[in-house]
Formats: C-alpha cells, structure tokens, sequence
DNA sequence: CGACTCTCCTGGGTGC
DNA sequence: TGCACCCAGGAGAGTC
C-alpha cells in the first residue's frame, strides 16, 4: 500500500535506470492500466516511442516523467502497483503485467498491477512543471514548497475530522490511512478531532510526527534495494517492524499499554490508543 | 464550493 | 476440502 515514502523509493530507484533513456516499445498488457489516457493504447504508445524520459519526478503518491516531447508521462501506484526493471531475478507475476517499456539500451520497464488502482497515461506538460491533472494536488512534507502557514490556514477552513483532513490530497499530500493513524498516534490526536479545535502546538505536533514517519520509512525503504535487481515494489519494510498503532487491534499501546482499538472509518479502518488519544 | 459517500479491483483470509 | 463471503485501499465521480 504505497504512500508517500514508497512512492519515493520507487522514484529514486528508477531514476538511474530511466532519467536519459530513450523509450522504442511500448505494450499495453490491460486497457484499465492506462484508463486515464482517454485516446487509448495505440495513442498511448505513439505519444511515448521516440521520446527519452528526461527527469523523474514526485508530488504526494503521483510519480511523473518529463518527456523531450515536452509531454510527461504519468502514473499512481494505486495500492498495488509496482515497476520492475529487467526482472532479472525471474519473480515477476506475468498475470499482473499490465505495460511494457522497451529502452533504446534494451533495458525492460514493467509496470504491474494486481487490483489495477493504478496506471499510467501522458499528457502536455506545463510551463510550471506540473502536469495539469494533478495541479490539484497539494505539496507533500518533503517538497520545499510545502509551508506551514498555508496548510495551517487551509485546515482551519475546513469543518471535518483531523484525519479526513489529513487523507484529502488537496490540503497535504502523501498521506494515506496507515500514516495517518501512525503519525495521530505519535502526536497523541483522536483521529475524530474537529479540524477548528486543533492547536498551533497541536498541529505543529502533528506535522512533526508525519515527518518522523516518513523519515523512517524512506529509511526503511531505501535499505531495500539490489543494485542488480531493481524491484520498486512499494514495500518499504516498515509495515512489519515498526508501525505502533495501524492494524494492532489489540495490541497493547507501546507508551501506555492500553490495548489498540480498531473503528470503522469511511469503510476503511481507524487504529488508535484509547488511552493516549482522547477525544 | 465543501462535506461526504460510492465505486473501481483482486486475492488472501475466514467461517461454515 | 470447498465455497461464499469479507476486507484492504486512493482518488475521482457523484450527491446534497
């Protein structure tokens, strides 16, 4: 389930194999891969045969790839996609293959997807640098351009819950369910807490704690890599080691001891300390 | 426009 | 063992 530190390894760990090359095959495997590219397939390849990928880039869990077409290239791993380069450890599962690359160096791009949330799609780029479709998308904890004040004014806008504000990509981005509950947890926040009633001291807090895990994760993340077999999966590591309150469920809370609780949240699920983090 | 719900998808897990 | 479910989640469309 990829947010924003593993949309980031991905990046770093194609940065080497794809910044400067020369796409000559393209294959679409799955029409629902490349759904947000309306003109289809055959268009889909034609926009990027000929072109060299010229930088990778990342805002929130989109990933992007300026062309020298001047168009870029698009894709959002969704929660189960994942790129691999060669596959020369033979582990990729050929039915969740969903487009192939092909470099001028012979060098295979493959982006799977098993539930196919993701994909992938081109479009002009912008003078500002960022792709018209996602110029809704707000900056992410790790983008210079994110500040606090603006984010601070935008959440007290708002009339929700700390953690609807926390998931919507328009206030801050990167932010998924699991970070949310990790990063509520670490500042001691109930996920329910109205946006209006959060503290400077509060939100300062909290950001801070968004920035620890991510930190850590990235950390996690970047340990994972193979110079020969690049598998940008999305799988940072961290889920198994370190999260203290997404998917405990009954798990004593590691600062309190007071069991984990799980709640229904907008179909999905909240993890929280009831102890640590009162309403 | 803001707040919120619904929908898309697949395979691992669970209960009978 | 087999089968019918349930669940996980991001983001955008749709509703009010």
């Amino acid at each position: 389930m990829p947010e924003l530190p593993e949309v980031e390894v991905v990046r770093r760990g194609l940065d080497p194999w794809v910044r400067g090359a020369r796409i000559v095959g393209v294959t679409v495997h799955h029409p629902r891969a490349i759904r947000r590219h309306l003109a289809g397939a055959n268009d889909f390849a034609a926009a990027l045969v000929g072109t060299k990928i010229t930088d990778t880039r990342r805002r929130g869990k989109f990933l992007w790839f300026p062309l020298d077409s001047g168009d870029v290239l698009l894709g959002h791993l969704g929660m189960s996609g994942q790129f691999i380069v060669n596959d020369s450890a033979h582990t990729m599962n050929r039915a969740h293959l969903r487009v192939s690359f092909t470099f001028e160096d012979d060098t295979q791009l493959y982006f799977l997807d098993q539930r196919t949330f993701g994909g992938l799609w081109v479009e002009p780029g912008a003078a500002d640098g960022t792709p018209p479709s996602i110029a809704h998308i707000a900056p992410d904890l790790l983008d210079p351009a994110f500040a606090m004040a603006p984010f601070a004014a935008a959440l007290k806008g708002r009339r929700t819950e700390i953690k609807r504000a926390l998931l919507d990509q328009t206030l801050i981005s990167g932010v998924g369910n699991i970070y949310a509950d990790e990063a509520l947890w670490r500042a001691q926040l109930h996920y329910r807490r109205p946006t209006a009633s959060i503290q400077s001291s509060e939100l300062d807090a909290l950001v801070a704690a968004m920035r620890e895990v991510f930190a850590e994760a990235l950390t996690a993340g970047g340990t994972s890599f193979d110079a020969l077999y690049v598998n940008v999966n999305g799988n940072s590591g961290y889920f198994d080691r370190s999260l203290k309150a997404y998917g405990q469920k009954d798990r004593p809370c590691p600062r309190c001891g007071t069991p984990i609780v799980r709640e229904a949240f907008t179909n999905r699920s909240s993890f929280y300390c009831p102890r640590c983090q009162v309403l």
